[in-house]
Order: structure tokens, then sequence, then C-alpha cells
DNA sequence: CATTGTTCTCTTTTT
DNA sequence: GAGAACAATG
């Protein structure tokens, strides 16, 4: 433990050793956070002997979780079973073993996003509401963000003048269906802590709770982490107020900016040393934060060498933008450089394509982290509403889902008569029954006795059938394939791929979990739901990954790509109301800039593909942002000969672009003569009115032209 | 009454 | 360029 301890520099030590009182590290960009909470989790189990599974660490992302996990493992060894979740999953455990206390059966139902949405858009039906202003999604979100405590029902009735109705049956809904969204998951997880019973078991129990990317909780789950922690101050929360990317979905920045206030004898830590990144990198990630105002200030330095230059790219269209990364990454990977260094980064998933078509081109192998994922695939969802149907009495959103999926002549009409009898009857199975009762036409009345059919011979074979063999049973007794092939003739065959894939998952899983029967489906759903990256299981590193930017966030690469550096798309033009909301878009910038350790590449498109039409667009004021010095441009290559021109596109860094003007505080104004290296610690020549030639360090001199 | 074909809208980010 | 609402067909 010791030797660990000396690779630290003395504010890591410190961070890691402090335990008097509650602890609040704020942990720059690359500041080698990931690197305190392990060691600092390594140090309580070895050096103050705590229990691992009385440790408490919550992450932000599944994602992050399994890695943290897996550090922590390194260093102590395989005996450390810490306790690693996010907020969610933690809530989910809470809930599993105490559920009936808020009202909810113990084999509850999580709701996803679809899930969600299709909901409400079967409640906004019902009411005969104007579809045109009650958006399924919109109101998806507004529900959401009335859970989250950001505003009441209220207050939303100017927009929606139905919506606290909408809002109630949406809630009543749910619980018929014995189902929580991800909100309620935090919400009930919070509602059982309030007892004090649990809250006084649970704050016992643990020794010591850990919460990373902490200015990204939000304040249920700030009132969680407090219950647990209530009295003891065996609490630590990491973040940086510079990386709040989630304000949408109810972060508070607040709860990091007002630590000391509500924890006692707070202790607050700085790292603000960045190992990450090279000099160039982070001058350009320092000048584009301090435009925002919303901050704590705090500015990050590194011993590291200055580095290349940003590469900055003008592309004609998002095509030519997607072929100048794809070319570009192709000359990397011949220079030798590892796929896994590379990522390329976007603000909204559909550019995801555009790129992916041209790393096809280029064969390049490429996994995307989150965008469509896995388990949202329309052939993934059916098949489990089929299992879900099987397993969760209440679940009528399945239920509607598989009547008539696949075909089987049950149409709206059939659908109407469903729901009412539903009305009644809460069962699925005593649901279908008495729909078959009621059905006239001989035709409706066999589909349905069919599908009951088959619900109930998957129901008997959840036991005795290996879990690939029940999904190959699902897929052929409905005639998936058939349908697949008819609906989709493009791509049926991957789509019955994935579906196989789907039957693997669930059998590695059982395996890894020793579950089997009822239990492993229902913990497999759990985890499925709460799971974002559908690349979990797939370790093949040898590929060049792509996200979201918000994906990104703790994550990082020796080479960067940002692409779609436009106005209305970064900043993305819903976020343009506000100054707050511009201001998450910078720290999302930021975020993104930081990810890079050794090269960064920029990009925009003059006009890109938006529905079916292309727009022109602008480059983005965050461009502006970044220091010209910093940058340089690169070009396309004018092919010479007819064949290269077809063929051969190639992109040069051609022009430099220098800093003309630069101000200098006894100087003043001077004019640019020479600039020797990059970055703060360029040595720029430049020829002053009233004291003639100097040559002076970069770092004291602004770029004004 | 269900299915098929056609027009129209919509896209931020995620647990 | 997809998915849902709407209209025409079988």
């Amino acid at each position: 433990m010791e030797s660990l301890l000396k690779g630290l520099n003395p504010q890591q030590k410190k961070a890691v050793t402090y335990f008097d009182s509650p602890l609040l590290i704020l942990a720059g960009a690359g500041s080698g956070k990931t690197r305190v909470i392990t060691y600092k989790i390594a140090y309580m189990i070895e050096k103050l002997r705590y229990k691992p599974e009385r440790i408490l660490a919550v992450t932000f992302t599944n994602k992050a979780a399994k890695e943290m996990k897996e550090r922590v493992e390194k260093l102590v060894g395989n005996s450390a079973p810490v306790l690693v979740s996010t907020f969610h999953s933690f809530c989910v455990r809470l809930l599993r073993t105490h559920s009936v206390r808020v009202g909810y059966q113990p084999n509850f139902l999580i709701l996803d996003t679809d899930d969600k949405k299709r909901l409400v858009r079967e409640i906004i039906r019902d009411m005969n509401l104007d579809s045109e202003l009650y958006n399924p999604s919109a109101i998806a979100s507004v529900i959401s963000n009335i859970k989250n405590g950001l505003y009441s029902p209220e207050s939303m009735t100017t927009y929606y003048d139905r919506i606290k109705d909408i809002f109630e049956i949406y809630n009543k809904r749910l619980k018929e269906n014995n189902a929580f969204d991800f909100d309620d998951l935090l919400i009930y997880g919070r509602e059982l802590l309030k007892s004090e019973e649990l809250q006084r078991k649970y704050s016992d129990f643990f020794q010591y709770v850990l919460i990373d990317e902490y200015q990204d909780t939000n304040r249920i789950q700030y009132e969680i982490a407090r219950a647990l922690t209530k009295d003891k101050g065996n609490i630590c929360v990491v973040g940086d107020e510079d990386q709040c990317i989630y304000t949408w979905r109810g972060a508070n920045i607040e709860n990091i900016l007002s630590f000391e206030k509500d924890f006692q004898n707070a202790k607050i830590i700085k790292l603000e040393k960045n190992y990450r990144c090279t000099k160039v990198i982070l001058d350009a990630a320092n000048a584009v934060i301090e435009n925002n105002k919303l901050r704590k200030g705090k500015k990050l330095y590194t011993d590291n060498p200055a580095g290349e230059p940003i590469r900055l790219y003008v592309a004609e269209s998002d095509v030519d933008e997607a072929r100048f990364v794809s070319k570009t990454v192709k000359q990397f990977l011949k220079k030798g450089v590892k796929p896994a260094d590379i990522a390329i980064f976007y603000r909204t998933n559909s550019q995801s394509r555009v790129v992916e078509d041209a790393l096809r081109r280029e064969g390049i192998s490429y996994k995307i982290v989150g965008g469509l994922k896995f388990y949202e695939r329309k052939e993934i969802k059916d098949i489990i509403a089929y299992l879900r149907v099987v397993l969760f009495e209440k679940d009528t959103i399945s239920l509607l889902r598989i009547l008539n999926v696949p075909k089987r002549g049950l149409g709206s009409a059939v659908e109407k008569k469903l729901k009412e009898i539903l009305q009644q009857e809460t069962s699925n199975i005593g649901a279908l029954k008495l729909l078959s009762d009621e059905l006239r036409m001989e035709k409706q009345k066999k589909a349905i006795e069919d599908l009951i059919d088959i619900v109930e011979e998957i129901r008997k074979k959840l036991y005795n059938l290996k879990p690939y063999d029940l999904i190959k049973f699902i897929t052929v007794s409905i005639g998936y394939e058939k349908y697949l092939r008819k609906e989709h003739p493009e791509d049926w065959e991957s789509r019955v791929e994935n579906i196989k894939e789907l039957g693997n998952t669930i059998q590695e899983f059982s395996e890894r979990e020793k579950l089997q029967g009822e239990d492993l489906y229902l913990e497999f759903l759990s985890t499925i739901t709460l799971s974002s990256d559908q690349d979990e299981l797939d370790e093949e590193d040898e590929k060049v990954t792509l996200m979201t930017v918000h994906a990104s966030k703790g994550l990082e690469f020796p080479i960067v790509f940002i692409t779609g550096l436009e106005e209305g798309l970064f900043p993305h033009i819903k976020s343009l109301d506000t100054k707050e909301e511009i201001e998450e878009e910078r720290r999302l910038f930021y975020v993104a800039i930081t990810r890079a350790k050794r090269l960064l590449s920029l990009s925009y498109a003059k006009k890109r593909r938006s529905f079916g039409s292309y727009k022109d667009t602008r480059k983005s004021r965050f461009l502006d942002e970044v220091p010209t010095h910093l940058i340089k441009e690169v070009k396309r290559k004018v092919a010479k000969k007819e064949s290269e021109r077809r063929n051969a596109i190639d992109f040069e860094v051609v022009q430099k672009k220098k800093p003309k003007l630069v101000f200098h505080q006894k100087f003043g104004k001077g004019v640019v003569k020479r600039v020797e290296g990059v970055g703060e610690s360029a040595k720029v020549t430049a020829f002053f009115a009233n004291y003639g030639e100097k040559t002076i360090v970069m770092k004291f001199l602004k770029v004004i032209g």
C-alpha cells in the first residue's frame, strides 16, 4: 500500500488518505480521479480493514461501475466484493427486498424509454387529445421533469392544460402494471430510506460511501446519499462542475457548489494537475471553459509536452467530413496506431450514420457506444415482450405490443376491446380468455386462442428449456422469421442474427450468474433495462470507437475527432435559448476536448443533410473560442491526375493559422513576425510600435487577430 | 375490419 | 430517412 501511495502527488495522496470528515474532491479533467478513487477503496480495505462488501461506490453508468470494480480488484485481488453500482441499480436492489412497503410486488417491472413513450402515447390517444400539441416524447420528458422536481404539474398547465391528468393516469397505469420507470426507481428508493428503520439499517451497514460524477447527481440522488451517511460523515464525493452535462435530467450543480453547507466540516481537495492531455489540448480546453460564468473557477495545468497542434477541417458537406475522418483514421492505422486508441465524437446519435458509412468504405472496423441500443431494437423488444407477458402477469404494455405482432389479423378494433377488458381484469391471460369469448369472428377467436396457447407453452418451458432454446422456441412458434422476411426484406437476416445473439446472451448470463427459470429471466430483464452499453460482452478492442459526447465522459483516447461543430448542432438548436443552456453545451465541448490525450481534430461541414434535404450551416461559436494559434487547418489535397482524383482523396495540413496581432501588458499591440513551437510555451517574435521587435513567450500574450 | 400504401412529422443528450 | 397517422383497398 505504501508503495502505491508513492506514485501519487500530494493532493492525490491527501485525497486517498483523508477520512476525518465528509470529503469533496474537485477533480479536473484528467487529474487522475479514477486512480484516486480506486486507491482510496484499496486503502480502506488494506489499511483501515474495512469490509469490502460494506463499502458502497456509486457511479454514473453501469459501464463505469464495471470498470471501477475491475480496477479495484486489480489492486487488492479478487477478494474484494466492493458494492459498485449506479444509483438506479442500487435502488433496484433496495426495492427487490422492500418494495412491498411502497405498495409494489417484489417481481416488479422496469419500463425503458420506449415502453414509457408507448404508454404515454396510449394515454393521450385514449384521452382524445390533439396529438400535434401532445406529442408523446415531449410529454414523456415533461413527466420525467415533474418527477425529478424540476417543476410541478400545475406550472405546465399553461402549455398543456391536461398534463396533470395525463401525469396521474400515467402513474396509475404504472402502479397497475406493477411497474417503475427510471425516475420511480430513485423516488421509491428514497422513499424507503425515509423509514427510520431502513435508513438506520443501511447507514449502519455501509462503512463508507463514495460517489463519482457528483456534479451530475440530482436532488433525489443527493438525498439518498445523505440518508446512507446520516450523521456519520463517512462520505466522499468526486466531481467537477465544469463537466456537469446532465442538468436537463435534473442534475443539480448546486449539489457540488454547496457541499460544504450540506455536510458539516466538509473538506475540499482540488486536483488541478492534468496528466492526460498535451499542453496544446489543455490550453484549448481552458480557453473554451473560461467563457463560462457559472463556475467555481479553477485552472488546470500540466507538465506534459506541447504536442501537435489541433487540426481543423472545414468540410464541404457531412459526407465530406466523414470521409476526412475515415481517411485520416486510415492514415493513422497505417502508421501503426491501434484502432482502440482512436475515437470519433458527435453531438447527436443520428450523426453516426454518415461516419459509419465512410468507415465501412475504408474497411475500418468500429464499435458504437450507446446509440440504438441492442435491447432497444424492435426485434429484440418483440421477443422480450413475449417473455415479459409470461413473467409479468400484469404487464399490459407488453401484452398490447404482442397482440398483433406478428400479424395475426387482430387490428385496432380488437385492441380496443382488449383495453376495455383490461379495465376489469388485470391478469394478461385472464384478459385474453375473456377477449376470445367476446369475439365473434372465428378467425380472430382462433388467433387469440393460439396466442394463449403459445404463452402457456412458453411458461411451461421456462424451466426445462435452456435459455437459448427458449428464445428459439418463441421465435419459431410465433413464426417471427417469416414475419421479418416480409416486413423487413432488406435486413431481416441481421435481425434474425440479433435474436440469436439475444439467446446466446441470456445463456451466458445464466451460466455466469448461476440462475435459471423465472429468477434468471427476472434478473436478466432488470439488468438489461438498466444497462446502457450493448458491447458489454464483446471486448473486441481492435476497433475504432464512435459515440456521442455525452457517452465519452470519463473516458480518454490518444486521438479524438470531434465532428459537426456547427451552430444549431453543437451547440444544439434546442439549447440556444438561455445562457445556462449554452454554458452546458460549452461544458459538453470542454468534456469532449479533454478526452484527447495526444491529438485532437475538430471539424464542421458547410452543409448537412438533416431530413432528406441539405441545409447550409454556420460554424460553431465554440470554434472561435479555441485560440487560433493552437490550430492548424487541414485541406484536401488537390489531385493532379484524373485517376488520383477518382480514387485517392487525401488530406494534408496546408495552412497554419498564425496569430497576426497580439497584445502585451506593457508593449501594447504588436504585429507578429515569427512563431516557434505551439501552445503557451511558443515563442512569438512581434513588432511593437513603441518598443520595436521583441520575442515573447505566448503565455504573456493575448491573441487579438 | 384488417392490411397495405401514402403522406406527414420529427430528432439532444441517458439511467 | 424512420416511424406514426391517415386514406384507400381487399
